[in-house]
DNA sequence: AGCCTTTGACCAGCG
DNA sequence: TCGCTGGTCAAAGGC
């Protein structure tokens, strides 16, 4: 039986479909499940040697959100080349989440980074890198954070503390006392961050990156 | 020509 | 065995 992850993303502000993974998908059928509004996508690599399979099935008490299990992984290779392009999509979504508030942005990107096997963060220009490949996150130094052993959607459900903060950012972390939100505290943390220019945000995005952008599965299909 | 999406048909697992 | 359901196939048409 083959492995299967679920993941929860996000749609980008504006659009009603997912953001595209930075891998190439070709549709094969589409169904509407028993007991869903929406109907659910499948998906194959295109190439004819590769097993990986998707499923997209759009949350009906979330329509922005979009759960989607992946079902095998690319023999053909495709998850390793395609790393950089995804971490830029990733980087597009950060972008344009921005208008929506640091503390979501924050929250979106946590979510993307302990719920994909595999994937990373690496800003070389930094040194930071985030990895849940190992069932930590693989901060330099550090090996403070723990990864859950499962999906953390909706709710976050894996211990983050002011010094988990300070130690994947670097430096200290405002005490936020007197408002718990998760958001907020991402939110300070977000600007302190922004601030001083660790985060490669969409003008960088704009320059480096639109020629490489992957092209995309289901998240462009109008 | 080749690859894509769409969509109804088909198949297999399960109760 | 039968019907339901989820997953896949494949023909048709578009780009």
């Amino acid at each position: 039986m083959l492995a299967r992850r679920k993941e929860y993303v996000e749609a980008r502000p504006g659009e009603e479909v997912p953001p595209e993974d930075g891998l190439s998908w070709r549709k094969y059928g589409q169904k509407l499940i028993l007991g869903e509004k929406y109907p659910r996508e499948y998906y194959r690599c295109p190439r004819r040697c590769c097993e990986a399979t998707k499923m997209v099935q759009r949350i009906e008490t979330e329509p922005l959100t979009f759960e989607v299990t992946y079902g095998g992984s690319h023999s053909c290779g495709q998850e390793t080349k395609n790393q950089n392009e995804e971490l830029i999509a990733v980087q597009q979504t950060k972008c344009d989440e921005v208008g929506r508030g640091a503390g979501q942005i924050f929250e979106s990107y946590i979510h993307k980074m302990v719920s994909t096997p595999n994937n990373s963060y690496n800003n070389s220009s930094t040194g930071v890198e985030f990895s849940n490949s190992n069932s930590v996150f693989n901060i330099p130094n550090s090996d403070f954070i723990p990864t859950p052993t499962s999906s953390p959607h909706p709710d976050m459900d894996f211990p983050f503390d002011y010094s988990s903060f300070t130690h994947l950012f670097g430096q200290d972390v405002p005490d936020n006392s007197g408002n718990d939100s998760l958001a907020a505290l991402a939110a300070e943390v977000y600007k302190l961050y922004e601030e001083n220019g660790k985060l490669n945000f969409p003008h960088r995005y704009d320059k480096q990156a639109e020629n490489s952008r992957p092209s995309n599965n289901v998240g462009d299909q109008s």
